[in-house]
DNA sequence: ACCTGAACACCGTTCAAGT
DNA sequence: ACCTGAACACCGTTCAAGT
């Protein structure tokens, strides 16, 4: 009994340091420099051993995703319980988004390479639901929030939008600004341009203010929940932002 | 002479046929089903010429996304001659962006792929520097119409933005909207979700009211600008979009 | 029960030989 | 001058043999 549950923690371990490594390597190297033989021979494990863990080159990137959307999904969690207005709420999720982003830049970049192409495809069938589930209920948090903006009287829903397209239009934001820094190339050469998480940020903010949902960010000090949700909610995180710069 | 050109001709049919070929391979298995193997197999040619269009399987997609960006280009172009107020301007690049994604669907996927990762990395310089000044001639002609909109005093910018910054978001949306939709499991399954264009053309048109960008889409029929630029700029290719649904 | 690494098939890339 | 396909190195994946 008592060496099942060493074995197992082992096991789950040794996961942890194969998907350090491969992170790693997709980094550096991107898709293709990330390959199962190099892995094995930098994490001084056998092939075998690989394919214990993952069964497909597909797989160990989509378990990277997992990794990634987890992380996000607990942070998520934890803004949730941020009190306020249904505005100041989606905000907190936001600013949660913008903690993920600033303390895990490259966790990103795995996810944006599972979701592409029909890699999906070849990844475990286990593996994809639980990168779906995760998904759906961020999703459906933001979806929450905006049904309570319409039950409090905050936000009047005109043809065509549901909250479901508000929530996904959030998304589509958040997602979009995201891809843009992966750029190599900037669009524009000015240097005024904006960090990209500000300006996700008020992209949001500007199309939330298009849909009249109250209080607007001309009538409400943003900036301060900005600062209340950091201390209350992420205040080590944010220690950690603070410091790296 | 005569020979040189008719060479030339058939050398660059040939690529334009191996490109057609090489389309259908990612579209339908993904970038790991695109193989030079298989690609010199299916077209009949040997390995040896399809390495003297493309130097690097990397360099292939890329040809692909300069397919994509040019052909999205020329559209924007003859969307540029619409006449009307500044935010009627941005609307009618609006509208070529969405017959680019409804009349060639599949496009969009090669740019994805290849603006992704450090793919560009194995590129050819040539064809990643015609893919950057292609993006950057669109996202200044949306940077040139918002100047004009400041200029015109129908949008005033608050801080911290810029034309460059409100074109990067427009961009942003439009970009994260088209990668919603490649997303194999819906984030809501409500039936209800709005088609993707729709998504994409709210979305901005709130982020747009949000800045206060006049004339508002409450004080404006901008179905009928849409309507105008589809039957001015627009008519052949409206009319496959309706044939084929 | 778990781990290993040889073995196989396939792919990206090159280049000497052929026309 | 252009095209070919054998050759090479590397990678994804499997599995018989070892502990």
């Amino acid at each position: 009994m008592s060496t099942t549950t060493r074995k197992q923690r082992e096991i789950r371990q040794r996961e942890a340091y194969l998907l350090d490594v491969a992170r790693k390597m997709l980094m550096e190297q991107g898709f293709a420099g990330l390959s199962m033989d190099r892995l094995a021979e930098a994490t001084e494990y056998s092939k075998g051993t690989v394919y214990q863990h993952f069964s497909t080159k597909e797989d160990l990137v989509a378990a990277l995703a997992v990794q990634s959307i987890e992380n996000r999904r607990e942070l998520f969690e934890r803004a949730l319980a941020f009190q306020g207005r249904p505005r100041e709420r989606v905000f907190a999720l936001g600013v949660a988004d913008e903690v993920f982003g600033r303390l895990h830049p490259q966790y990103y970049k795995a996810e944006m390479v599972i979701r592409l192409a029909n890699l999906q495809d070849r990844a475990d069938v286990q593996r994809r639901k639980l990168l779906q589930e995760r998904d759906r209920e961020c999703a459906g948090w933001v979806r929450e929030i905006v049904a309570a903006a319409v039950a409090a009287g905050d936000l009047t829903l005109g043809e065509p939008w549901s909250p479901e397209g508000i929530a996904a239009a959030i998304f589509a934001i958040a997602v979009g600004t995201h891809l843009g820094q992966l750029h190599c190339e900037p669009l524009f050469d000015d240097v005024q341009a904006l960090h990209p998480c500000c300006l996700k940020r008020e992209s949001v903010a500007m199309m939330l203010d298009g849909f009249g949902w109250r209080p607007l960010h001309t009538e409400w000090d943003y900036d301060a929940t900005r600062i209340r949700v950091m201390e209350s909610i992420f205040p080590e995180e944010w220690r950690r932002i603070r410091e790296e710069g």
